[in-house]
DNA sequence: CGGCACACGTGATAC
DNA sequence: TGTATCACGTGTGCC
């Protein structure tokens, strides 16, 4: 039959010559000394300057390093004032500060969880609503210092419907994710 | 009259495009996580690269400057400073539709991930955070039908500065974790 | 004239 | 099956 017109073929290779010259120019304008409007050479160039930038990146994170211990070394000495590291290291055998806070409102769920700001706090709340089907349709989480609070709006499962069932739930694999 | 045979003008061409082609290949080993084969994308993150290399000296001789100064004075004021700011925006074309953006506004990220509401998107970029050791300030997700849009102020270990290095992290945890 | 660099259309090929 | 990329030969303009 009638061949498939081959103008798409074209117009799509021309498209692709287009976004190719493009990405050169966008090339062209992160590198500096162009002698070149050569392409190959531009090619070089980049090439040589991203050697030149990670040299320059390696040197410059060598000094920072080295000013950084510097700067640890100052704060050890001078650190006579008061320190809020609190830390109590009870992580293991008693249970962390948690309040957890659920609502229904028919097939959704408020929650908010208030607790110590341990590693990775909305890493585990996220895990665990996750684990257990709830959708999330809004979350923020806040952290400072010492706490971090986080409410979330999410549908609920019909399986574990009833506040008293998701919040024993949620504590429940809050718990496991230690 | 008999056409002066074409067989040197071929050659040529063959030679120009060996050479162009080798200078790509060149370039694909300075630029790290060239996630596709593809000439394009090749160029378009030697550009991100480039553009982020550019912010990281930028930002590590304010740094140093900084760090000079204080050393100068011996004067420890509050470290939480804000440095410069850069952009990088790019998108990634996966199984999913993804959009990420990251800004560093000096050990801390602005994170945007504007993605499909595929299942449980909110775990999956806290788990990439977590596996990555950002400590989120604050978080924000919102869900509606079909997409999801998750905003995330968090501070960045140092391993991680850099634009380009974080944004192809999170996005190598994010693909991983389907 | 000839070297050089580019854009174009085309066939092949992978997903 | 269409939709991507790539290499190739060729035509064209510029020193």
């Amino acid at each position: 039959m009638g061949r498939e017109t081959p103008v798409n073929h074209v117009e799509a290779e021309r498209q692709r010559r287009e976004k190719l010259n493009h990405r050169f120019y966008a090339l062209r304008s992160v590198v500096p000394n162009v002698s070149r409007m050569d392409k190959a050479s531009l090619l070089a160039d980049a090439v040589s300057y991203i050697k030149d930038l990670k040299a320059k990146v390696e040197e410059l994170e060598a000094e920072a390093k080295r000013a950084r211990k510097e700067s640890l070394l100052e704060q050890g000495i001078s650190s006579g004032g008061g320190t809020p590291t609190s830390a109590t290291t009870t992580l293991c055998g008693g249970p962390v500060a948690i309040e957890l806070d659920v609502k229904l409102l028919g097939p959704d769920a408020i929650i908010r969880l208030q607790s110590e700001n341990m590693a990775h706090a909305p890493s585990r709340l996220m895990l665990a609503l996750r684990d257990l089907d709830l959708v999330v349709h809004h979350a923020t989480v806040s952290g400072i210092k010492e706490a971090v609070v986080q409410d979330v709006m999410a549908r609920v499962p019909e399986a574990l419907l009833g506040e008293y069932n998701l919040r024993s739930a949620l504590l429940a694999r809050l718990d496991k994710g230690s």
